[in-house]
DNA sequence: CTTTAATCAGATAAAATAATCTGATTTAAG
DNA sequence: CTTAAATCAGATTATTTTATCTGATTAAAG
């Protein structure tokens, strides 16, 4: 297997990017996002209560309750996601495994993977949510 | 947690580079790449296993046995360490774990992403383990 | 021929990730 | 006040990945 992100991770920045395509100020449900986003409940309702603790969306509880962006869509980039849910590792750690590849200890492919890197931060980073909403509702339309 | 290769792949990607690294015909034991690379013993010989079933090195038995490329380092690419342990399917999956992300219902970061994961491609495809000889050499010196 | 050092093969164990279960709490609506 | 629909919290299960164990086989060297 090869994997970028943990499944948690994917999840939940399609989560934040479906809660970022809604119209402003309203509440979806865990059960909505699942079903839309095929996402099995019970776990995507887990992931939902991580991202609340880390402040990127907040919930309300009861009947009719649900989330929502805890900020302004164009205050939330991909990368806070990953961040929150896996951390900024791979960011600095070697893609071929090596122990502390640097660039005075660089592995073989140091200097190719660190320009990669840069650029997959970049593009997690450099645009918000609110950017991305059009390509999201294309996307969640075929889906 | 965040990967990009399995840690298997990323153990076959050092082994191959570090028999890549030996003098032509020389023969490497499991329990040396285990030592220098700093790869559990057992784990690493079974993944060496599989490399040879793969046909990209081969062994022998016995006193003296080990490992060695069973081909010329100037035709062996990382490439084919990931194609035989992970597989190619990274690269052609989704960043954000969308089902069916292609040009028709491309997500929110396919063509960023699309071009991103050409270039890791590349990188691990354009350069064979004979010309990251020296790289190799000057890391290990350092484990 | 016996010992030693290596690969090989299959089973098992441990750890991490992914997913589910159970039941409590909250709140709107009938 | 009761019911229904939602989040919340903790425990548990399942699956995958990582690592180890046990013993067989092979072949060089004494």
């Amino acid at each position: 297997m090869t994997v970028i992100f943990s499944k948690k991770c994917e999840y939940g920045m399609q989560a934040i990017l479906y809660l970022a395509a809604q119209a402003k100020g309203s509440l979806i449900s865990s059960d909505e996002i699942s079903k839309v986003l095929k996402i099995p409940r019970e776990f995507i309702s887990k992931i939902l209560q991580s991202l609340r603790e880390s402040g990127l969306i907040f919930s309300t509880k009861g009947k009719a309750g649900g989330f929502g962006l805890a900020k302004d869509p164009s205050r939330i980039k991909l990368i806070d996601v990953v961040a929150a849910i896996d951390g900024l590792g791979i960011f600095n750690s070697c893609v071929l495994g090596f122990p502390e590849c640097s660039p005075d200890h660089p592995c073989p492919v140091h200097n190719t993977w660190g320009a990669l890197r840069t650029q997959t931060y970049d593009m997690l980073n450099l645009e918000t949510v609110d950017k991305l909403k059009d390509k999201t509702l294309n996307k969640i339309s075929s889906l």
